[in-house]
DNA sequence: TATTGTTATACTCTATAACTATA
DNA sequence: TATAGTTATAGAGTATAACAATA
């Protein structure tokens, strides 16, 4: 679950380390470390609502109105569709989501949350949210928005066209 | 080695269901999304200087004048120690890393890099920096100054103290 | 013929426990 | 007894190819 190596280890020399070595400066490294570093707390948050990373956006992407197909799934998660399969029979499984054919055209199937599946995911949502929160109470609200902001023109510039 | 999903398949759909679902404005999603977006074309650079992301982070700490402990590795790269072995192997089988028993304690080895190692280096920080700059193409210089320091801020913010 | 979802499978990555040598 | 590095191994995550149903 964890990336295994202690966090609380050598803390002030591990900065010293990554200061002489320039990886501190390298937006590559301070963008891995920075996903590690929410992820563990943001998965832990959702394994307490029974939720994996992938199920919790799959989830959230079901609770649209139409409902995406499975290779729109996929793709939008960055996820392989031999991959999304298990993910979604655990979430069937557990009642929060259905696989329904779609008329159109009878190959794909659209995915769409269940009434619980839509408590469970506002639940979930709602307890990350807190989660981040809890991660970026060092920061003012505007620099929050600056983040947000930022993260976003990069995350989806390949997404416009 | 890329996460399987092309992802031009459906790229304005794709912003459209995240739009709706609510994940696009979710810290945690946009954080993951912003690190593959850009960790795949950094590790295709490193893997053209024959690095692989881990490899890379440990050659960079191991041209610092001491040179970290195995130990000291493991923890600031977020790696099991078990696991920093065969990185250590490879780098050390291509000449680039040496380890050192420390005199100090002659249980640790401490990591440190050869001319060859330093070379490599400065090599392919030189051309990872060049890829990072092509991402960033779409910032300002302030734009790009605030997105380091505040991600900085979040990805050191537990290593204080 | 091409595409959707699925299965099977192989491959990589990661975590755990045991071993050795030093302390 | 405890710690650093190593080894072996099992488990999770991921990628690839082949198959049935539909277009």
């Amino acid at each position: 679950m964890n990336d295994a190596a202690k966090r609380e280890d050598f803390p002030v020399e591990a900065e010293r380390w990554l200061r002489a070595s320039g990886l501190a400066d390298e937006l590559g490294f301070i963008v891995s470390r920075v996903r590690s570093e929410i992820m563990i707390p943001i998965e832990e948050t959702m394994e307490g609502h029974g939720l994996k990373r992938h199920a919790y956006a799959v989830l959230a992407l079901a609770c649209t109105e139409l409902g995406p197909t499975q290779r729109e799934l996929a793709s939008i998660v960055r996820l392989d569709p031999s991959r999304l399969v298990s993910v979604l029979d655990d979430l069937e499984s557990e009642g929060l989501v259905a696989r329904r054919q779609d008329p159109l055209d009878r190959r794909s199937r659209r995915i769409q949350a269940t009434d619980e599946g839509r408590v469970v995911r506002a639940q979930a949502a709602e307890a990350v949210g807190a989660t981040i929160d809890e991660l970026l109470h060092v920061f003012t609200s505007g620099e929050r928005r600056s983040l947000v902001d930022l993260l976003q023109r990069l995350a989806f510039c390949g997404d416009k066209g």
